[in-house]
DNA sequence: TTTCTTCTTTGCGCTAGCACAAAGAAGAAA
DNA sequence: TTTCTTCTTTGTGCTAGCGCAAAGAAGAAA
């Protein structure tokens, strides 16, 4: 396993490359397919991960059944980072929705790391409080802005994250249906659909079955900070 | 300074009474009067506080001038941990609303409590960690919930946190208008009020100016959880 | 090919909650 | 006391978005 995939990870910060070669050396190679799961909502987290291929969806379910979408994580992405503490549950589901690898450690080869290097623990706190800011940045925007702001947002990130330059425009490289877009923004699918529409018939965007291209990256952002 | 106040706070797990008293030893004591700021959103993030007298309203601004209520934080409560990270910004605005008292330690002695006391990195990480679930679970909530539901919980918690018993019922212990409320539960103050009244028709809150009184508990957790 | 499943569109009715505003109540200040 | 400020209540009208459902489209499977 090539070190340098972890070289521009946050969480590796500070590593020199030998340190990053050791570091690989103590993980394991998870394969998940599409569709199964990497770990489920309140199983113990013990792993951590950091996706090489693929994409994974991060979804927490209400106690009635409603799930929300938290976060769609793509290569090269830390995920479950809350396995370096000890006794803690995982807060989300971890869903592989294409053919997924990961580089994992295990509890004790994270804590091993962070003797060994401790600088680690404190990058670790440091992702943990960008995931703090970006969270209080998302609900004030649930709270304050209206479903159609909300969506145009989902698309732009999705946009930074996956975004594939096509000559339709660029593609969100990933299945994405109706319901998915609604459970990343708090909505139904049958707004979300509506939204879509009328978009696309002012070529902002252009979507299929599971899938959409931004024709018009500008427009989105207008809506989004309407 | 007693070191006991600081005993039971997640934060210092793990300290002995003298180790307690070498960290109270490095804090500074600050008073804040009611209306005035501990610090505001993006001031850099240098001091970590444990609020011994007062309550702390703790608040984001949209872009557009909209405000929401993160948190409420009461004796004896952390707030402000991020200041053990260097070079971030503080994600809230902390308002006194009563007459404040809080310990308060820099980022330069909070890097040497980290020092000499490893397992305080641990406990501030373990803190993030808390405070990013329950972020997720207010996220969850914000989402699939109505406002009725919502502001039921928002009782329920300053319930918890601030609840005085009284004859007339259990009183939160806070000057607490209808427009915070709001705030806090992402939606308009009319909402919140008419919610109110209605309430106490039915002997489950009795409210006055910017004060709030639960009379019937069962009855709120009732309405939380329908 | 035909059949099935999954996903999408769209219509329709409805309602939770917003926006705005006017009037009243409770304190604080003078 | 009177005056001012702040907070609350309540009415009215409106609309964004939900819930439900039927029909259609796109793939997948057989």
């Amino acid at each position: 396993m090539d070190h340098t995939v972890l070289h521009d990870l946050p969480l590796f910060n500070g590593f020199s490359s030998d340190e990053l070669k050791d570091v690989i050396k103590k993980a394991s190679l998870f394969r998940v397919e599409k569709g199964a799961y990497f770990y489920h909502q309140e199983d113990p987290a013990d792993r951590a991960f950091v996706l090489l291929k693929g994409r994974v969806k991060l979804s927490q379910l209400t106690p009635d059944g409603q799930k929300i979408i938290l976060r769609i994580a793509a290569p090269v992405q830390v995920f479950a980072i809350v396995a370096v503490l000890p006794a803690k549950e995982y807060p989300v589901s971890a869903e592989a929705i294409e053919d997924c690898e990961a580089l994992s450690w295990s509890q004790n080869e994270l804590q091993i790391i962070s003797t060994a290097y401790p600088i680690f623990t404190s990058n670790a706190m440091d992702l943990m409080a960008r995931y703090l800011q970006d969270f209080q940045t998302l609900f004030l925007q649930l709270a304050t802005e209206r479903v159609e702001q909300r969506l145009a947002r989902i698309l732009l990130r999705l946009h930074d994250l996956i975004g594939l330059d096509t000559e339709d425009g660029i593609f969100l490289d990933m299945p994405l249906t109706r319901q998915e877009l609604a459970e990343m923004c708090g909505t139904t699918l049958s707004t979300v659909s509506r939204l879509l529409s009328s978009w696309e018939k002012n070529a902002i965007v252009r979507s299929g079955r599971a899938k959409v291209f931004i024709k018009d990256i500008l427009a989105l952002k207008a809506i989004a900070d309407y």
